[in-house]
DNA sequence: GATGAATGAGCCTTCATTCAT
DNA sequence: CATGAATGAAGGCTCATTCAT
């Protein structure tokens, strides 16, 4: 009998891990666009567009950008730039798409379902911070701008950000499997405790720089807010 | 030599009390001033704009939005309008002001001294929820546009939403002196679970209407944070 | 019952007369817009830039023609341009609407029912030669632009230049009545040969300037398509 | 002196028929000429091109077209189609002269000197007519856009086009030796009438498929033309 | 011969703001 | 106080055309 129920609790973790991978396959597979281009020099040409696109947004704003500084900085023609990108907003769309994509990639392959839950919700809080650090253009835009706007309702795009926190639900109820989150509590609440506090010291960092080590603190408070919940479960 | 310690304590005290009757009456004194004057034009007009900017700023997003359009919505002429605000942006800063201002004075009214540091962070968190949901056009603008733009840098009411967060860091400072809030904590953290999660919440609601009463959500969350907050110091 | 008869045609006159009536009536009034504009400049203005957009469309084209020559053949700003029409297409059919509105009305003032439909029929054929010759821009713009163009389909325009047909259509029927239009002719067929006619020489006059008199060359081809028809029906 | 005047009318026969056929000859040839060149390009590729660029014309409107979509429709690249036409001006005009040249050469073989001067006139409405019918994106486009308009001053095309109304005036000119057509009336009265009348049948049916049968549309308008000529000249 | 890539030259349109009445 | 009218200053986007491969 208790083999019974080891078995069945091995089944049990044996289809969470699946669900797992396969989450994060399907969000990694719906934030990575296609690049059909060919040509090098197209290949290029793009990585040039977004970069320069990434730097001005993140300077003047989306909406106080203009694409002809954007080609500018890409050192191409205006002309050139909607060859690529139909539309300003079009472009404004792909540049988080494109390193949410990436972000997704990296968690993934550092997330393999051998680590408890708790390992790793705090290793997804903590290499989001990072991430954000180490692409703060991209974060200013992301954290400051897409992020908290209206405007990005019922895009593509808002799918990709709500599987941010879409992983979230889904490590909080392997949480309360795993007995150390309180299985009586608010899920929205919990995810907005975790998500709130990790989002707030960003947002901070990006405005004012503070504090310093930005990795740092992430980790830290990553593992604080798991131990407050563990208190919390008893 | 208790006594002493109670005279010292009751000193501490008492000058807390002052402080913070002090903190929030600049508060609210300098989210004020600015709203007080131009008592030479009619007052009824210049609701009639505040109301119709509200609506189209939280409809269409403060850079999308035309002034044309809000001196339609207020059922006046574009050049009346700048007979009332000299531009765009003065408009536009008003508009978030003008509340702030009013849930200062509200928080200042239901929150004297007399009640602990715990029971005003509590009240502080409940209060702001539930402004929020009652204004939601004016949340949406605060917390979706203003509160994390960049283009707010260095404004007067730039400093007007850090008085948001000085509150809190002083309530926090009172905790630690209370004895419920962990004294080792970085503040910072600290403020940033706690801003966090409140924020993340209204942020929730505005965007998908979830919770659906949002006024208990806020306050249950509260109470949970400092809950976690108390477990936490031990 | 001779009597009867009389008077029974008496009032089959009387009918149609009542229908030429309201069918010029109709016509004059749909071509015919509301300005709404109060104020003198504003009317000035609205003026200089029709006089202005004629000109040019006639001289460029509709399609080669900019709104900013439009407007600076008008002496206003490209924006003011704006402020009257709110984009290129919406002035390209107010120019000849204006026109069609004038000629229409000119005619049902100097064609009373009291004419006979021939004498009709050769008024306005004759009548739209001559306002083609004295408003040469604004007729290269109907004929040679606006009257062969795809594109004006289902539009408001589109049907006021219809109406100019079934002016014709009207003095058809009764020039059938009257007995000098042969009554087994098919309308269609009829209608060609004489809009065809007058219009071909029109346009023969606005590519070529030939025949130089156009007014003295429309009176005599309508007095011939008359005589012609008189002649066919014996 | 019978015998005199019959060979001079004779003479006269020949001359008017030589004159005939060299007339007919030059149009063809002129109108071919331009067309027979570039043996070294594919044949197949531009034929693509020229129905492509037919269907866009006749779709959208000279103006409007896009040698983008042209080429896309002939599924070829923007590029691939400069190394057949070196601009668009010069497609545009090369649509019309393609199929103006198939229609002189197709009248010329049917229209022998042999036939009266009256049957070759029927005959040549009749055909025209028909030839729209059977080609009726062109005819959209010669019609309603190439033949109105006002930009083929002075070119190569405005020479085949006018062409068209040349082969009428000679016609008449036999008309009014043959004796059908009163030798007292305008020549440009009289082509303005046949031109007109012919060509507002087909614009009708262009635009409003009205007559449904646009041959026998044609070929008894141009009958009953000719019948009104005769009775005309007694 | 075919084409992917790039671009210059324009043009339309918007909108905050001013000013005379 | 109110507003009708006017405008300058931009900025997004299109498209025919060229060129290197």
């Amino acid at each position: 009998m208790t083999a019974n129920i080891e078995t069945s609790a091995q089944n049990d973790k044996n289809l969470l891990g699946k669900q797992w991978t396969e989450l994060l396959d399907r969000i990694v597979e719906n934030s990575t666009r296609e690049t059909e281009r060919k040509q090098d020099r197209s290949r290029r040409t793009e990585r040039q567009i977004l970069n320069a696109a990434l730097r001005v947004f993140a300077r003047d704003g989306i909406s106080r950008s203009r694409i002809a500084d954007i080609a500018a900085e890409a050192g191409i023609s205006t002309s050139t730039l909607y060859e690529y990108y139909k539309s300003k907003e079009d472009l404004a769309y792909e540049i988080p798409m494109h390193h949410l994509a990436e972000f997704y990639a990296k968690y993934r392959d550092a997330a393999p379902y051998t680590l408890s839950a708790r390992e790793r919700l705090v290793l997804y809080l903590t290499m989001s911070t990072d991430y954000a650090r180490e692409h703060a253009e991209w974060a200013r835009l992301l954290y400051l701008e897409i992020w908290p706007s209206v405007f990005v309702s019922e895009t593509e795009l808002r799918h990709r950000i709500n599987d941010f926190v879409r992983v979230i639900h889904f490590l909080i109820d392997e949480g309360k499997a795993e007995g150390w989150i309180a299985a009586d509590r608010n899920n929205y609440e919990t995810t907005a405790l975790i998500v709130g506090g990790s989002n707030q010291i960003i947002i901070t960092w990006l405005l004012y720089r503070t504090p310093k080590n930005l990795t740092k603190a992430g980790a830290e408070l990553a593992e604080r807010i798991v131990r407050l919940l563990e208190m919390e479960a008893g």
